[in-house]
DNA sequence: GCCGTTTTCGGCCCGACTGTTTTCAGTCG
């Protein structure tokens, strides 16, 4: 069977990890990285790419000799020349270059020297103190080991964001209070609103870095300093989050929050562009020579690249800046765009009402109560909240309740109930659980033929991933998303920050293919409805504009989607 | 090993911190 992209990306990371190992030319070890980084973002399975015979070398950072090495690799799943290095060196020396400190030299001359090729050598080796007569170890240097080999031995958690969110907000109030500081922001993949975040990433200004430096490492909640300096410090939150803080002047304060808003990928992007003007862009500000461009705010940065400002939810290097070039950026959905919730999960007939309220409290013109279908024995139970949906409609002003029914799609594709149970409802959604482990094709033309059921509405949990937890389920989402336009039907965008399904990804390609997507919360109490932020925070990541959204629409208009 | 408004060679992001060094290499982000 073909390697999927991920793991012929891993194969050309070991390539990378052992040219480093080997000392070879720092560029080439480079080159597989960044080949890496374009199989893992490929829209469609390289094999697929392969077997229409595509050019590969159009591929940014894939050449001649690169394209030959993947075509090897989809041919016999793996490439000559990765066999030869592993060969050459024990492949536990990979697991050494995870352990924080220890790079790609050092664990070469641990091995060299002392023949420490695994972690328990390695701690070995720490024990008996054999390590410190080796030339670029001193005591400190082996002291931080111990320190990291106990860490080291755990992985790196990336945490929910909804979960360190209170955290973060603390911490920028801190930094923001700090005496001496002008600015201050938490930037990251937690100011890109990323799922998940493995670490804080802030930038504040001030004319006196050093002592805001001093002042912050004072913080309550920081458990350890791991460096500090004149104008950056590295700490360990009680919580185990790791926190960077870098300090620059005011005037830099917009090159400075881009930089550390990141991503990697959108800010070495810009700092090509910068580079083919004659330009430079770093942390400080946007330069031609000696003449600073741009640096005082992100505006400022953007503008003077002739770009409109990208949102950080943008800036990930997928296609946001060719569009900013082209001032074809879309104008993201925000909070107040939203009018209603598609999806909300009351236990019982009583539950409805305490939901309903809350939702027109917070403005909502309408909310979907769903129930599940899971046999012909929860029929009943589903009347009453139909009826009590009626009830509401009456009472309530400014506030319509629609009812739908979710049903559960079978291994074949259809649905687990049909027939006249599906009919009293205005909202019918195929809800994609278990057969995680579908082939590709097996899973794909599942989901076409549950999107071929004349009742579907709306496709729910498309991928099934949980984050952290269960990976999402692998299927030809281009296809399953042109056949859900054909059919006229949305595709459902889970707020709970466990899920976010779908990824933020496939919302692009949803925007692109003409889908609409249905922003729920699956609340089943009223303060679950607050959900619908983590939901519009990933919409956003997903470039949609309110207009991509069924929950954007006014009432008439939705009720006419509905039908 | 890739890439081209410096186009088939000669560049390739770059600044901060640490430790061990005696002026800088290694690592990190």
């Amino acid at each position: 069977m073909a390697l999927t992209n991920n793991q012929i990306a891993a194969l050309l990371v070991e390539m990378a990890d052992l040219l480093e190992l080997e000392g070879a030319n720092r560029f080439r070890v480079r080159a597989y990285r960044n080949a890496a980084v374009t199989i893992e973002e490929l829209p469609r399975p390289l094999s697929e790419l392969i077997a229409e015979g595509a050019d590969l070398t159009v591929l940014p950072a894939i050449g001649e000799d690169l394209a030959e090495t993947l075509l090897e690799i989809n041919e016999t799943g793996t490439f000559t020349a990765l066999e030869e290095l592993r060969g050459s060196s024990p492949a536990t020396l990979r697991d050494l270059l995870q352990i924080p400190g220890l790079g790609p030299k050092r664990v070469q001359a641990l091995y060299d020297e002392l023949g420490i090729a695994t972690l328990d050598d390695l701690e070995a080796a720490l024990e008996s103190g054999s390590i410190e007569p080796v030339p670029g170890f001193g005591a400190k240097t082996v002291q931080k080991l111990r320190e990291a080999v106990l860490v080291g031995r755990r992985k790196k958690p990336r945490h929910l964001r909804a979960d360190v969110e209170d955290e973060a907000l603390a911490l920028e109030r801190f930094l923001q209070g700090l005496e001496g500081v002008a600015q201050g922001r938490v930037g990251g993949s937690f100011r890109r609103k990323r799922e998940t975040v493995a670490d804080f990433d802030c930038v504040a200004t001030s004319d006196r870095p050093a002592e805001v430096i001093e002042r912050f490492v004072e913080y309550d909640e920081i458990q350890s300093v791991v460096a500090q300096g004149e104008t950056r410090a590295t700490v360990l939150l009680k919580s185990g989050i790791p926190v960077d803080l870098r300090v620059v002047a005011p005037e830099s304060w917009g090159a400075a929050l881009m930089y550390f808003t990141g991503s990697r990928a959108h800010q070495l992007a810009l700092r090509d562009i910068a580079l083919v003007r004659g330009w430079k862009l770093n942390e400080y500000g946007l330069f031609a020579g000696d003449e600073r461009l741009a640096s005082a705010t992100e505006e400022e940065v953007y503008a003077a690249y002739g770009m409109a400002y990208v949102p950080p939810e943008l800036r990930e290097n997928r296609g946001e800046i060719e569009a900013a070039r082209a001032g074809a950026l879309p104008e993201l959905i925000k909070p107040d765009d939203v009018r209603g919730d598609l999806h909300v999960t009351p236990g019982s007939a009583d539950a409805i009402e305490p939901l309903a309220r809350a939702a027109a409290e917070r403005g909502y013109d309408y909310l979907l109560i769903a129930g599940r279908l899971a046999s012909k024995r929860d029929a009943g139970a589903l009347r009453k909240l139909a009826e009590e949906c009626a009830r509401l409609n009456e009472e309530l002003d400014g506030l319509a309740l629609f009812t739908g029914v979710e049903v559960e799609v079978l291994e074949d594709g259809a649905p687990a109930v049909d027939g006249d149970d599906l009919d009293r409802f205005d909202l019918v959604i195929m809800s994609l659980e278990n057969n995680y482990e579908l082939s590709r094709d097996r899973q794909t033309s599942r989901m076409l033929r549950a999107l071929e059921h004349p009742r579907c509405g709306l496709l729910a949990r498309l991928t099934g991933r949980i984050i952290n937890e269960r990976d999402p389920r692998d299927a030809d989402v281009a296809r399953v998303l042109e056949a859900a336009r054909d059919a006229g039907c949305a595709v459902e965008l889970d707020g709970d920050p466990r899920r976010l399904d779908l990824p933020d990804r496939h919302c692009q390609l949803a925007r692109e293919i003409g889908v609409p997507v249905a922003l729920v919360s699956r609340a089943s109490r009223p303060e679950e409805l607050e959900r619908m932020r983590y939901a519009v925070d990933h919409a956003r990541r997903g470039w949609l504009e309110a207009g991509d959204t069924l929950n954007a629409r006014p009432l008439a208009e939705l009720r006419k989607a509905l039908r």
